[in-house]
DNA sequence: CAGAAGATCGGG
DNA sequence: CCGATCTTCTGC
């Protein structure tokens, strides 16, 4: 089932890891294509130097002072288009990048595999036909933590460990045996 | 208005 | 290690 707004709308530091192991949905002429969420990021409100949102409202950030639930794309280096969910409520910017998909490992292989540009600005996750996100109830995969990557100009910021990765498969199913 | 740097990636 | 490539923000 589709991820609905009550998701979304949750501290941005739940929300991240929550992400893992679920399902980005791309539609494509008719055709929906999942990509199973493997590793993402949070960025933290105004305080958090890393984050976008530090350097205060803009036309670029406004997205992330909106509702939870919308998306935030944006272009880095002239040719990567990064992809990330808004969570928490109005007024609170918080946003998870979307590191990597199977698939796809890394911010930028990501944009390039889904497809994205800048018509996704703002785009709602909850009533979109071009892409959302899944939830197959699958059991939450183990889950690792770091810090983030790129971000050594935000000062103490940096050191957070805000990164989330899954583990490369589920063993669950496993543990009974052994 | 010019300049610099950026939540990156791939090639040499 | 460097180039690609362009948007956004900062400073003069």
């Amino acid at each position: 089932m589709r991820l609905t707004t009550e998701f979304f709308e949750r501290n941005v530091l739940e929300v991240a890891p929550d992400l893992l192991g679920k399902y980005i949905a791309r539609q494509h002429g008719g055709v929906v294509t999942l990509h199973r969420i493997v590793e993402t990021e949070a960025y933290c409100g105004e305080e958090d130097l890393a984050c976008h949102a530090s350097k205060g409202r803009t036309p670029r950030t406004e997205v992330m002072y909106g509702r939870g639930g919308l998306v935030y794309v944006y272009l880095i280096y002239g040719m990567y288009h990064l992809l990330n969910f808004v969570t928490a409520g109005e007024g609170n910017p918080q946003a998870a990048l979307i590191r990597g998909v199977e698939g796809a490992i890394g911010p930028g292989r990501v944009g390039k595999l889904l497809q994205l540009d800048k018509s996704f600005y703002a785009e709602d996750l909850v009533t979109s036909t071009r892409i959302w996100v899944e939830d197959k109830n699958e059991p939450a995969p183990q889950i690792q933590t770091g810090k983030r990557i790129g971000v050594d100009y935000a000062g103490s910021w940096k050191n957070k460990p805000w990164r989330f990765m899954a583990a490369a498969k589920n063993l669950q199913p496993l543990c009974g045996a052994l």
